[in-house]
DNA sequence: TTGAACCATTTCGGATCCAAGATGTCCGAC
DNA sequence: GTCGGACATCTTGGATCCGAAATGGTTCAA
């Protein structure tokens, strides 16, 4: 290995982030997570350039997995090519957004539907959990008087227990191909926020926390026409509490 | 250039199958265009092994273009790949065909829907040719005396009138991220059915003429609702059909 | 002063070379 | 006869090298 392997930025938890990585993997894919991760933490905004001898030198290995990382994102929509010029993180413009969720309500939509006949007694509950968890947060993130640290921690628990809630649901439902193609969507998504959902409209987090417990009794009563309408209307209108984000984020 | 670039398979058509790469393009990018098209066409069907040295010799390049095109393959999902082993043609089993058919009939419901709003009279008109077109080759598909060559034509002829149908409406709707997942679940749904409608169920073409037919009038109609309704049940009747074509051509 | 051509620099794309993982076979031991 | 291990071979993964395209700055002429 040519370089200075040892001076791996942070501590080398970049392998093996994926269990599906585990057993066998090569460095290509390895790394390819690795900078998938750092566009959606926002190491590497939307627009950044992503030098691939710099990149080789951060990974300390040579440009050849690197470029087959890179192709790999190019080829899901990560990142944008030109040929002899480089590549960029993806930066989407508010109508992309608003039709990635228009796709993900509409899929999500479908799997609620599907997950009212095969839902489990089990996997109820632990949408129950994940919508305790989510109405706690709400709490905070409502509070007015949060330390503007604790607003940074609620968000982020906001979004895990949401995401929670959300991926309950497709599980539930056992359709892994739509599964995967939401998933693949909600990360793209999610690079672009650095989410400090702060303090946005207020009312709409209230409604999103109801719009989540009519869907969990929705699918407790095996209703899945219901069950589709509410997800679908409960994506479309977290696509208007993010519009607002970006509008608050945009006026700084 | 190493190898014999003279011995191209073929008559070097392959380059720039795509206008969007007609400007710039690498030859990965083509590779991955011609890969893509032999694996639409079965010239590598289902479960193929692919070889990096025995796609070098036939493209007459080196390796790592190669690799660069079969890493794109792999992250959209054409081809699976297994670390040190190799990379194989994907096969989609019965379940995972039937979520892609549910996944596009969500997909385009809704585009059909923001079609309804938006569409032209000039791409109504598109419309209408597309189904008069569609109408015919269902016509000699449907006929009990036509030859086996004549039908091998038709086939190929509905399909693509079929395709002209169902993308007149994803432009119409404006939405090009929907556009673009529609179209890479088209793709790759459409590699494993080496196209013989021939002999499937008849009334079930009859049927999916009808429905592209009420489909076209709700468009003109600029009824939103309607043309999303149609569409979806239109999409999962035709799963019903393709359902029969693989029936059919397992009992060969 | 401005614009166009030329050259140096940077970065990418592709080719070649080498190392490492995987498979299959052959041989020997039990 | 069968199981296990060592070896030969095949194929992929990664590193390095080189040519080509794009950019930016400089110079010369109009």
């Amino acid at each position: 290995m040519p370089h200075d392997a040892g001076s791996w930025p942070g501590d080398g938890s970049w392998a093996q982030a994926d269990p599906r990585d585990a057993v066998a993997t090569t460095k290509a894919d390895q790394i390819r997570h690795a900078i998938e991760e750092m566009i959606i933490s926002g190491t590497f905004p939307p627009g950044t350039v992503l030098r691939q001898d710099e990149l080789s030198r951060r990974f300390g290995v040579s440009r050849t997995p690197i470029r087959e990382a890179l192709r790999q994102l190019g080829a899901v929509g990560f990142v944008s090519f030109t040929p002899n010029r480089g590549v960029r993180v993806q930066a989407l413009d508010r109508d992309e957004w608003s039709q990635t969720y228009l796709a993900r309500a509409v899929l999500e939509g479908a799997a609620a539907e599907a997950a009212a006949t095969r839902i489990t007694d089990d996997q109820l509950d632990e949408l129950a959990a994940a919508n305790a968890q989510f109405a706690h947060h709400t709490g905070v993130l409502r509070r007015a008087n949060a330390s503007r640290d604790d607003r940074g921690q609620a968000a982020l628990a906001w979004v895990e227990s949401n995401e929670r809630f959300h991926s309950g649901i497709l599980q539930a439902a056992e359709l892994p191909v739509v599964e995967r193609l939401v998933t693949s969507l909600r990360r793209v998504f999610s690079g672009e926020a650095s989410w400090a959902p702060g303090s946005a409209a207020d009312s709409l987090y209230a409604a999103n926390l109801k719009q989540h417990e009519a869907i969990q009794a929705a699918l407790a009563a095996r209703n899945g026409r219901a069950a589709r309408a509410l997800m679908e209307a409960h994506i479309m209108d977290s696509w208007a509490l993010m519009e607002s984000v970006l509008d608050e984020s945009q006026h700084d």
